[in-house]
DNA sequence: TATATCCATGAAACCGATTTCCTTCAGTGT
DNA sequence: ACACTGAAGGAAATCGGTTTCATGGATATA
């Protein structure tokens, strides 16, 4: 049988407002009750009630983890779930548990984020997205529940965010080519409407145009960030000659789709064309060749998501951003000399 | 501001008893007030507190997910978090959201999950395990909490499990190379004290002294199922010649390293040595060569966990256990022709 | 028409904490 | 000695629901 805090009270002869006292540090106990009460708790093993607890206190200690986008995010994404390990950790120094959201098609309540939030009485919320915001994600945004996206740009009230900085990683990919004396480069992007593809895109435009390379539209190709759209994309870039000297994949899961589309049409990577992915997932390690790609420090990306919601549920900051630097990774995939490059 | 059941009541202008009945379809209303209450509730988009129904139900809607063991299985785990990510789906159906332990090790009353079941009152939990029980998954497994186990045998009064048929898993390798006459095969498994990999490597012995193919102790190596560890084993089994003519290894990751170490070797796979994994993580199909492996149906151990969980929740069940039958796939890594098998 | 039955609803206790306010009492200053 | 201060701890309201039980009116039975 659960123990209440009537029954700590009653077996140490205090009363329960009193335990409660104790056990948050709260009012002025005197240190022999104290104790008393403490090794009783310590002996029982007694844990007061979550439901209980957040229904005085209006608070939950719990983060709300929400997969947003139209494409299929979820558990088993290469990239955000890194960015979520490191949250994790980091979030759970600071005391909190992690909810996650069961995106129950069932109900079309379940589809309103804000309500759920309430419903909860979450302290907050870490909105990693495949980019496209929703109503209810945005309605969510505009509220006053703390929120911190991951590669979304949210702008509400309370809600700060954390991406990588997009348009320096599509420069420093450029830049790689052009110091090679590689000017013919095509671009496989995200989904037109998303965000963060669109920085990627401008980004990729303006170096390229800064550094005088011209691009061709048809060159210019769009995916949704996932393998099989990338071996579309390829194949339309790959349908009229001449072919590009090397691509840049708005994602690695693009970028492996567009390998396998560079082998089928019998081109060599990196002899023929050069290939360049985004994000650095795991399996840029183990493609043959092996992949290019601009890394992003998920685990710091993590880190500061976890940071900076805390700061915002305890109200020490104002609504913020950050953008994280990314790191050009050279693989086999656009090696520029016959040698092959090691890992 | 938020409403509460009582201004609900008010509004319609009855009892918020009737309200609560009306909502949980409990007791006998009128369906005319029944109507008016649930326009109003429609209208307003009032939802109930999580908290305070949990405390005066006792029950949560929440499961909890366990990510145990010694190993770090956390996030990004390739295998699991596809078998999670399964689960989270079904779950959700059934009207559950997930709550994740921030494995914090902060406070040592973190470390006891029945305490943080029952502090939450959680309904159920799934544990996935980098196999190794820890005492307070044990506790949590003898404890009346319902339990789902993927790929850890729970033996709990109210605990079932699913794992796949590793015992199966090794057979089918072990036929495969036997009927193209490679009987000289060695083993890299998992932690020598896992369950799981215990199971892997007595089905392997097993098969092999059925077929009549001997087993070289050097053969048989141990890792902790991840990349690094099986590079190592694989230098371990080359140390010495003769080498094997082909290698299981219980993981694909240790596969994938053990893959580096054949050809830091300078050997051909599958020409000198073949290759065989376990898991079929995404990866294999992006290595050089891809990685041949013994697939577990991963959707299918979600979505069977996620039912097996509800129904020992409902106490529709007696514990129970599930073996999943693996797939043995075929991929370059252990052809038997010399011409490419495609993936 | 009188009585038994059933349906719809409200009143109130309860779930297990927190928190405000109040009382008591010991110690201080004069 | 006497009022005063502040520390220690208790009583009770509260958070927002659920659930049991009682009650009044409508309907069915005799």
């Amino acid at each position: 049988m659960k123990l209440t805090i009537k029954d700590i009270a009653k077996m140490a002869g205090v009363s329960p407002g009193t335990v409660s006292k104790i056990i948050n540090d709260t009012g002025s106990i005197g240190w022999k009750t104290k104790e008393k009460v403490l090794k009783i708790i310590e002996e029982t093993g007694y844990q007061p009630s979550f439901s209980a607890k957040s229904l005085a206190t209006k608070k939950s200690n719990l983060i709300g983890l929400i997969y947003a986008g139209e494409i299929d995010v979820d558990f088993n994404h290469p990239f955000f779930n890194q960015v979520i390990n490191a949250f994790r950790k980091t979030i759970g120094q600071m005391g909190y548990d992690i909810l996650v959201f069961s995106n129950n098609q069932f109900s079309k309540s379940n589809q309103d984020y804000l309500a759920r939030c309430k419903h909860f009485q979450l302290d907050g919320c870490l909105i990693v997205a495949g980019d496209y915001i929703e109503d209810s994600i945005y309605e969510l945004d505009q509220s006053s529940v703390p929120c911190l996206g991951v590669d979304i740009e949210l702008t509400g009230p309370s809600s700060s965010y954390v991406t990588t900085d997009n348009s320096k990683a599509s420069a420093k990919v450029v830049e790689y080519f052009y110091l090679h004396s590689i000017k013919e480069v095509a671009f496989i992007g995200g989904p037109e409407d998303s965000v963060i593809s669109d920085i990627r895109k401008q980004g990729f435009l303006q170096s390229m145009n800064q550094l005088g390379m011209t691009v061709k539209p048809d060159w210019i190709q769009y995916g949704n960030y996932f393998e099989e759209s990338g071996y579309q994309a390829m194949k339309s870039i790959l349908a009229n000659r001449p072919y590009p000297q090397a691509v840049f994949a708005a994602s690695d899961m693009m970028a492996l789709g567009a390998m396998k589309a560079i082998k089928d049409a019998g081109l060599n990577i990196p002899v023929d064309i050069k290939l360049v992915g985004c994000d650095d997932i795991e399996a840029c390690r183990y493609s043959d060749p092996a992949l290019s790609t601009v890394k992003q420090d998920k685990d710091k990306m993590g880190r500061l998501a976890a940071y900076m919601l805390n700061d915002l549920i305890n109200g020490d900051t104002e609504p913020s951003s950050i953008l994280v630097d990314p790191e050009l990774v050279i693989r086999e995939s656009s090696a520029v000399d016959t040698k092959k490059l090691s890992i």
